[in-house]
DNA sequence: TTCCTAGATGTCTGCGTAGA
DNA sequence: TCTACGCAGACATCTAGGAA
C-alpha cells in the first residue's frame, strides 16, 4: 500500500479529442508522473522544456522499440491549441495569449538501449501540469496494467466520479469522452466491446469498476447511469480481512472527503486505522451505503450524520483537531 | 527486430419485437 | 401493418502478443 503511486492527471487532457493507443495512454502516464513536481494550480507558471527518459519495459512490456517509437512519433504528430488570459495592468485591457504546441518532440534512442528519452516542450509541459481546471488522481501502475483502451477510460472516469459514487449522462457524451462516436452503432455491441469487456478488467486488475443501467425515452436507449463501486474483492498486492475494510472505509470517506480538497478520507481512515476502529467504521459505512444506494438516505443526509454523529463517536474529529493543533 | 497468429475491433445484414 | 430500434451472427480489418 505504501508503494501506491497517485498521478494527478489534468482534467482537460482527459476531455482533450485525442484518439490514443494503450502505448500512448500509457506514456502520458509517465510525462504526467515525471513532471509531478512541476504541477500547479497557477496558469502562469513559467516552463522551461523537459526532457523525460522512460525505460522501455515499463511502457511496452516486450521492449519493441519500434512500436514505442511509433507511438512517441503518433504523439509527437497530436497538436494542443489552449488560450490563456493575460490580465490587463495600468488599464490595459485583457488580453488572450494563443499557445499551439505539439505534446512532445526530440525523440532519442540509442540502438539495443533500455530506454528512450523524447522533450515535452515549454508550452506542453504547461498543457501537462496545469491543475487549475480540475484533475483526477488515478493510480499509476494500475493505469498502465490494464490493456484496452476503454478501460484505462473508464478506470480514469471511475477515479473521477467516485467521490460522488457515480454519474449520469447520455450515452452519446459518453461514447464522445471516448471518441467513439462514430463507432458501435449498436448498443449491444458498445455494451459488450466497450462498458462489459473494461467492467471485466477492472474487476480483474482494478481497484475501481463500475456498474451501469440503460434508459430509453421513446424507444431508444440514450442515457446511462453509472455507480462506481471499490473493488474490495481485488486480491493484486492485498490480503486479509483488515485490507479489505480499510480500502472500502478509505474509498467511502473518499465520496464525501474529496482527496482534490484535502487529505481527510486518509488521515480519517489511518486515525481509525490507530484507534482499532477500523472494523466498528467499515460497518456503520457499509449499512450507510445501502441507505445512498436504495434511496433512503441522500449524499448531503450522509455527510451530516458523518460531521454531526458518527465522526464523532468514532473519536475521529476530536483526533483531528488535535492533529490539526500539534501541527 | 521481424513476422506470424490470435484476439480485439468495427461494420453489415437479417430477424424479432414494441409501439404508433 | 408499418416503422424504428435492439440483437445476434458473420465477416473484414486492425492491433497486440509472443516466438524466433
Amino acid at each position: 500500500m505504501k508503494n501506491t503511486i497517485y498521478i494527478r492527471k489534468p482534467n482537460h487532457i482527459s476531455t482533450a479529442r485525442f484518439t490514443l493507443s494503450t502505448i500512448e495512454y500509457n506514456i502520458i502516464y509517465f510525462i504526467i508522473d515525471e513532471l509531478t513536481k512541476s504541477q500547479s494550480l497557477d496558469v502562469n507558471v513559467e516552463y522551461s522544456e523537459q526532457e523525460i527518459v522512460i525505460e522501455l519495459k515499463k511502457i511496452e512490456k516486450h521492449n519493441n522499440y519500434q512500436r514505442v517509437k511509433d507511438s512517441i512519433k503518433s504523439l509527437a504528430s497530436k497538436q494542443i491549441e489552449y488560450h490563456i488570459n493575460i490580465p490587463g495592468v495600468n488599464g490595459k485591457s485583457q488580453q488572450i495569449q494563443e499557445n499551439i504546441t505539439s505534446l512532445i518532440s526530440g525523440i532519442k534512442y540509442v540502438r539495443n538501449s533500455k530506454y528512450i528519452s523524447f522533450i515535452v516542450p515549454s508550452q506542453a509541459c504547461r498543457f501537462f501540469c496545469y491543475l487549475g481546471g480540475g484533475f483526477t488522481p488515478i493510480q499509476k501502475t494500475i493505469a498502465i496494467g490494464l490493456s484496452s483502451i476503454y478501460s484505462k477510460a473508464l478506470y480514469e472516469l471511475c477515479c473521477r466520479w467516485l467521490d460522488k459514487g457515480g454519474y449520469n449522462c447520455s450515452i452519446d457524451d459518453l461514447k464522445v469522452y471516448l471518441s467513439i462516436e462514430n463507432k458501435y452503432k449498436q448498443l449491444a455491441h458498445f455494451r459488450q466491446r466497450v462498458l462489459d469487456d473494461s467492467i471485466i478488467e477492472l474487476k480483474e486488475k482494478a481497484d475501481l469498476f463500475f456498474t451501469y443501467t440503460l434508459t430509453k425515452s421513446n424507444k431508444k436507449y440514450d442515457r446511462i447511469s453509472i455507480k462506481i463501486h471499490g473493488n474490495y474483492k481485488n486480491k493484486s498486492g492485498f490480503s486479509g480481512v483488515k485490507e479489505e475494510h480499510y480500502r472500502f472505509v478509505y474509498f467511502f470517506l473518499k465520496r464525501y472527503f474529496p482527496d482534490y480538497l484535502d487529505s481527510k478520507a486518509l488521515d480519517y481512515t489511518e486515525i481509525l486505522v490507530k484507534q482499532n476502529n477500523l472494523e466498528k467504521a467499515y460497518y456503520r459505512f457499509l449499512k450507510l451505503d445501502d441507505n445512498h444506494s436504495d434511496g433512503s438516505k441522500t449524499k448531503e443526509d450522509i455527510y451530516n450524520l458523518l460531521i454531526n454523529v458518527i465522526l464523532p463517536e468514532l473519536e475521529i474529529t476530536k483526533s483531528h483537531k488535535t492533529l490539526n493543533k500539534c501541527e
